[in-house]
DNA sequence: ATTTTCTTGTAAATTATTTACAATGGATGA
DNA sequence: TCATCCATTGTAAATAATTTACAAGAAAAT
């Protein structure tokens, strides 16, 4: 009886997953269709259900009985949800690089893996943190980064970025000067704590020296690290980390994104103004350029 | 007549674009349809034909005119586009982040544009130029990242992740440094000169003075620009880049991908030893951490 | 070996899409 | 202003696609 497959619902990016997971527990004919399926993905989408039975060399039905399977309406789900999750990650499923790979390959799978990592922490954010984070750097006389490693470019980055937003913004990657800004901070006044590990010492030391000022700490790490706990208002982010050798560090990007994002809220709060104090960076800025050829 | 719509195909991913632009040569009831669609376009992929016709207020048919003038082989051809469309940048076409916008959406924006910005860079890459700039990494005794401003925690990033793959990595943000390194440059190294605007006069001055010294210049920047046009292996990346108050600077992170894109190419290179050189530096850093708690 | 259960396909029914054609409505010119 | 023509749209029929119901055939179990 179909009911030995769960008809759990799922997002359109697991399809193909799921299809080879449940690929051992299938009926042989079933098993058919799968295997064309995963052997000519982007041909499939474009096909009837007649082509694809005559294709994989079972009957129709066995298509719709499949496609249920693996937890879509009909077909035509099917069909949909399959070319939705080409069109996201072309190369799903083997993103991670291979020995083998050629400059085209792996070129595209870090990118690809980028997009993949950046689209999972969008959906697992917590807006409303977000939001307070936003308010309370808007709230904030002087915001400060703190962050080591990776992390420290993160920070350097996103001192950079609120610069540019009219904040009074810094940023620390040394321990020394890291404890000597927690230890002048201020009440309302904002510590933006990056970590990939979210398990550093002096990282969480500084922290607890900030919030003993009564400034408040946003963390940016994994969720359940000290680092998050830590902190007053935590933006969780659990982008898996590989230290494998050929995986790229995409939670660094993540973080960049997230700052971006905090970027963005705050220069709302500030409004209209602020447009016309970054055309007056961007004609100052101008002055270091070659001038535009067209 | 049907054919003063140009029946020219087109990719998926100008499908909305497509459609907006045709909006005003369209007939009144296409007009419904397509003013339907670009406002419920997340439904519209899930809707039968004939909902589609009622909900627009339009017969069947008019539907499938519609799909054909905007140059696709009916409605199913057209959902299909669609959804591929949607799923590779879900907030298409409203990405700007406009004053209105909940935490939510602006949040989503913010990645959804990222998102697209990661792979129209990743589908203009010159593959040949990167596997180039891999090369010249490799056989390289220095190499060394210049960049200012935001590309500055570009250049800092970059010399973080090199430095794990046992490459001999520097990076300067400071004019007088970048110059004392670039004139102690020698045959083979190799410099990457990172630039959003392309025009920086110092950078450009830089990568002179490497090029004298008869080292490589790798360049990070958009095409047709004096610093990707001085190096001696453009790297070019045209992420378009407003200036508006509300749009994040995507193009640092193509960046920072690309750089990733470099690393992986190295450490390909290196091969096997590295990964137990990527253990060690693990285990070391291990040690300025709290300890896991599961 | 026989019965039961599971698997698969055939054929019919349903449902969706597309085509052919007719009706409507607006524009143009008398 | 009315008639005519052509562009536009809808109706209804035809075609095509998908899904369901059921029966036949395998496989498994007793």
């Amino acid at each position: 009886m179909d009911e030995l497959h769960k008809d759990y619902s799922m997002k359109p990016a697991e399809l193909t997953r799921a299809i080879s997971d449940s690929l051992p527990e299938m009926r042989k004919s079933e098993r058919k269709v799968a295997e064309f399926i995963l052997a000519n993905l982007t041909e499939v989408i474009r096909m009837r259900i007649v082509d694809l039975a005559e294709s994989a060399e079972v009957s129709e039905p066995t298509v719709v009985r499949f496609c249920r399977a693996v937890g879509c309406d009909g077909f035509q789900d099917f069909k949909l949800a399959l070319a939705q999750q080409l069109a996201s990650s072309p190369s799903y499923g083997q993103i991670a690089v291979t020995d083998a790979d050629s400059v085209a390959e792996y070129t595209f799978k870090v990118f690809d893996s980028t997009v993949d990592t950046l689209l999972k922490v969008r959906d697992s954010l917590d807006l409303d943190m977000l939001n307070r984070a936003v308010n309370a750097i808007c709230a904030a006389n002087r915001v400060e980064f703190y962050g080591f490693g990776a992390s420290a470019a993160v920070a350097f980055d996103a001192q950079h970025k609120f610069f540019r937003l009219q904040v009074s913004a810094a940023a620390y990657a040394d321990p020394h000067l890291q404890n000597m800004s927690a230890t002048s901070m201020a009440p309302g006044d904002v510590v933006i704590a990056i970590s990939q590990s979210g398990r550093t010492t002096t990282l969480i030391n500084a922290i607890e020296q900030v919030k003993s000022r009564g400034a408040i700490v946003i963390a940016i790490a994994p969720s359940d690290t000290p680092v998050a706990m830590a902190a007053t208002i935590p933006l969780t982010i659990d982008a898996k980390e590989d230290i494998q050798i050929y995986t790229p560090l995409s939670s660094r990007i993540a973080h960049l994104v997230v700052i971006d994002v905090l970027a963005i809220g705050v220069a709302k709060h500030k409004g209209g103004q602020l447009q016309e104090h970054l055309l007056d960076l961007q004609h100052g800025l101008e002055a270091l350029r070659v001038p535009q050829n067209n």
